[in-house]
DNA sequence: ACCTGAACACCGTTCAAGT
DNA sequence: ACCTGAACACCGTTCAAGT
């Protein structure tokens, strides 16, 4: 799992000596930098981003990052504002209901497919104007269901709060409950007498299922408000 | 913030050379050093744990703590069940709702009384059976409220996935929010005009008006689905 | 302005040695 | 069985030096 991989091609720095931009242009940038770490912990995860792997992927000493970067942190925080910018935005177009629900389904799959990306993405603090297509998405979605301001202000923190702790608990724990589940729950010294069934599937869960199911019972819980 | 605290007396290991234990009591125990690095954690944080300085706690240095423990890693995990053993579990009385947002509010309690700790216990992965009495005392609660297994199961895991959230982005957004929140919303170039009032609550948010809000959002769902 | 080399103060962990 | 000392292979980062 730690063998070295095709995204760590040596790319010799290129003098490329053109008539391009006057000698600003040869140099690194920010941007640069930032490509390179998001590729590196997209393919390796976050504990192969270190200064000198990075330097030597970009075709240069370690050292040379700080040129571009006050540290470490401040690359791993340009890597998480990257990916947060790359999640998708569906148009605003439909019923709120489904809205809502693409949008969630639309970043669950940005961590099913890039989970060591999207792990760095959630786990640092990003400046909240970065997630405000998000923001204005779902909550021009919650004006339309009929909600008050501050009700819309709750519903988007609640959703957001759910998928991501849903998806780290999701990319995390994949494969995981392969046999071992079903042990705790067997050896199980307290009552479930009442809730024998239910405790079976939470020690198995369906994370498709519960996905859906969890953001249901939410939306559930507003359409009840609006009715009101 | 990194300066030496009390907590790091480091306590010269003493001989006790009493008739107590024959000779195994002399000896550190996997508890001494799983609780010595609690309290390590909780007072300086997991930044500050490093297998030198806990055995500096301990009065030895830092290759004994191989004799109890393969690595770091485990070390870590067994403050994180301990961590989780030590979590409130309100008595099986009363409403069922009351007894869901006890459960509830008693994480949350420790999470601000102890965030250092309450974050290492959140992040590793423990094994299922340590949250059994959490997960027995909920279902029990959600079965009371007449939801069928399945949805009891889906209760279950989407509140819990929501408090953990809730909790995480609290401990770890606190104080950030003072006056930098309205920048970006006022830079906003993206459409708010039907959500302003929204977005402002959302670029300033309060704790502990959302986690009480949410929790009921995600409540009220389910009594939409009980009187069915 | 940008990059390098050497060095510093740390890590977790291995290993051989002591009792 | 349990602990120690020295060492290894790493870290992020500082600093003086080169161009």
């Amino acid at each position: 799992m730690n063998e070295p991989t095709g995204v760590t091609q040596k790319r010799i720095r290129t003098p490329r000596k053109g008539p391009g931009r006057p000698a600003a242009g040869e140099s690194l940038t920010p941007q640069e930098v930032t490509e390179a770490a998001l590729r590196l912990i997209l393919a390796e995860g976050e504990g192969a981003l270190t200064m000198r792997r990075l330097g030597e992927v970009l075709g240069v000493r370690a050292m040379a990052l700080y040129n571009h970067f006050p540290n470490k942190e401040a690359i791993l925080d340009a890597v998480a504002s990257l990916a947060f910018a790359s999640m998708p935005v569906p148009p605003d177009k439909g019923h709120w209901r489904t809205r809502i629900k693409g949008l969630c389904f639309g970043i669950r799959g940005m961590a099913l497919q890039q989970p060591n990306v999207f792990r760095v993405a959630m786990t640092r603090r990003v400046p909240p104007e970065k997630a405000l297509p998000h923001i204005a998405a779902a909550l021009s979605a919650f004006a339309d269901a009929g909600l008050p301001p501050a009700a819309q202000a709750v519903a988007y923190q609640t959703v957001r709060l759910y998928v991501r702790a849903h998806c780290l608990w999701e990319i995390e724990e994949l494969g995981v409950h392969r046999d071992g589940a079903s042990a705790g729950f067997t050896h199980a010294t307290t009552d479930l007498s009442k809730t024998a069934a239910a405790a079976k599937m939470v020690f198995a869960p369906d994370p498709d299922r519960q996905f859906e199911a969890g953001l249901d019972l939410i939306l559930r819980g507003l359409q009840v408000s609006k009715e009101r």
